[in-house]
DNA sequence: CACTTAATGTTATAATTTTAACATTATCGC
DNA sequence: GCGATAATGTTAAAATTATAACATTAAGTG
């Protein structure tokens, strides 16, 4: 509300801009002001400042993301894309290069990597590079382009061309969409070359997908089931389902 | 130092990955533990969760960074980068396309450039990359490769082509050091080529250092002060030491 | 210049978090 | 199964942070 008071916030955001955070008492001291203030312009208007515990930290990056509180419900909901990428971890080996598809059902799986020596991985998605950027024991290519702020993945004409290159071992892929007749299918037209290229030069392929995904289609069909040797999935009917086909199907892994 | 432990650290940083915080009290009844066992999964081992004031958040983005106090000196250190980040972004006009450079020095550019309608950002470094990808107004483009963590950028053998086709307006260059004899240097070589490039096609090229990269020599040449157009800094000498030379030299911009 | 209002500072109190010490429960090897 | 050790739980005290109410200072207006 305050001319002053916006330009301490500009003030202290350039100070947190790095990651860090700021004491509140350090914050009002550098501003030349008390700590009382310093509380009231946070609260007073809206900010990518948050206080958390007496100490100032960035909302988190990009700029956007207000500092929130999961409960309890929120958290444990997390639960399903662990324990599919539990199981898709099972298949990771020792020196392995992933292609790691865009969305958020993989990014469970990123965790679990630094148990591993040593590991290439291949993703053409920004919150995957940035799960994947600090682990010192995995080699990350990132494939860059235009981005796609929805899916928060980078799309270029000549990405097909730049996956082929890369001799990948395993793909993990993940859709928006199975449809047992009509095929596997995502949001966006520009993740479609990357996955199908991903899918051509991989020596196995793993379509990781949790059960509500099974029936839904959406606009961008990719693949079909044939095209996977794996579906990791937690949907105990999509065996049965399976099974009516006449072609070579992929096996399922239960989570 | 447990197995346990572990496990527990791995869930709380699925809950944690989407970018909330999560209260220590809601963190152990997930866990199904006592809050002072979450308290000592934090302190025995280091991760990448920090506790602030009874609330668990992810330490920083890209997964590295731990949460720490900036004092309120570091904090103003950030001033001087800040100042020059400004003065850069006087030269910056609607539409343009620009090449922001790798390295921390162009990190407070990023933030002032929610003040334009619509800008193109094209960059070989993550760090760049998390702090524009938030902002609606600006197209980014990111040069991937493989990733070098101690520049946060990527690196690959097609980026001088891949930039060459971009129509870059404005380029702002970073620099690990500038030495008036023998040109302008940073730390790596894989950085070399997207600067050389992109200094080759824009149509303005300016050079952003602060005062302490005066006199400085690093291992890899990848310029000399002729090829910009353009030298922002706070360095009050460096116009004085300019002048000497007989070559066209490039305007200072002084913060 | 007095009057009004907004902004900031101060203080005391309430609420919360942190720490430390000790009690209890699990785990492992013999 | 028993003893030793590690892991976890409980409790109370200490430290810190948050809140609210009121005092003070600054800014704006007729």
């Amino acid at each position: 509300m305050n001319d002053r008071s916006a330009r301490r916030l500009a003030m202290l955001q350039e100070a947190l801009a790095s990651g860090g955070t700021l004491h509140l008492r350090d914050a009002a001291e550098l501003c030349g002001v008390s700590e009382m203030t310093i509380r009231r312009d946070l609260t007073t208007q809206p900010s990518a400042i948050s206080l958390l515990g007496g100490r100032l930290v960035m909302a988190n990056y990009p700029g956007v993301t207000p500092v929130y509180d999961l409960t309890e419900q929120q958290a444990s909901h997390y639960h399903v894309k662990h324990r599919l990428c539990q199981r898709a971890a099972g298949f990771i080996e020792e020196g392995d290069t992933l292609f790691i598809d865009c969305g958020s059902t993989l990014i469970p799986l990123l965790s679990q990597l630094s148990h591993f020596r040593e590991l290439t991985v291949v993703t053409y998605a920004l919150n995957v590079a940035n799960s994947v950027a600090g682990l010192p024991n995995v080699r990350l290519v990132l494939l860059g382009g235009l981005f796609y702020a929805s899916s928060q993945s980078f799309g270029s004409d000549n990405m097909e061309a730049a996956i082929e290159r890369l001799g990948i071992n395993k793909a993990l892929i993940s859709a928006a969409g199975v449809d047992y007749e009509r095929g596997v299918s995502c949001f966006h037209f520009h993740e479609v070359a990357p996955k199908q290229a991903a899918i051509a030069t991989a020596m196995q392929r793993f379509l990781v997908v949790d059960a509500s995904k099974f029936g839904v289609v959406r606009p961008a069909y990719f693949a079909t089931l044939a095209d996977f040797d794996v579906v990791v999935t937690d949907d105990e009917q999509a065996p049965a389902l399976l099974v009516s086909g006449s072609t070579p199907l992929p096996d399922i892994s239960l989570a």
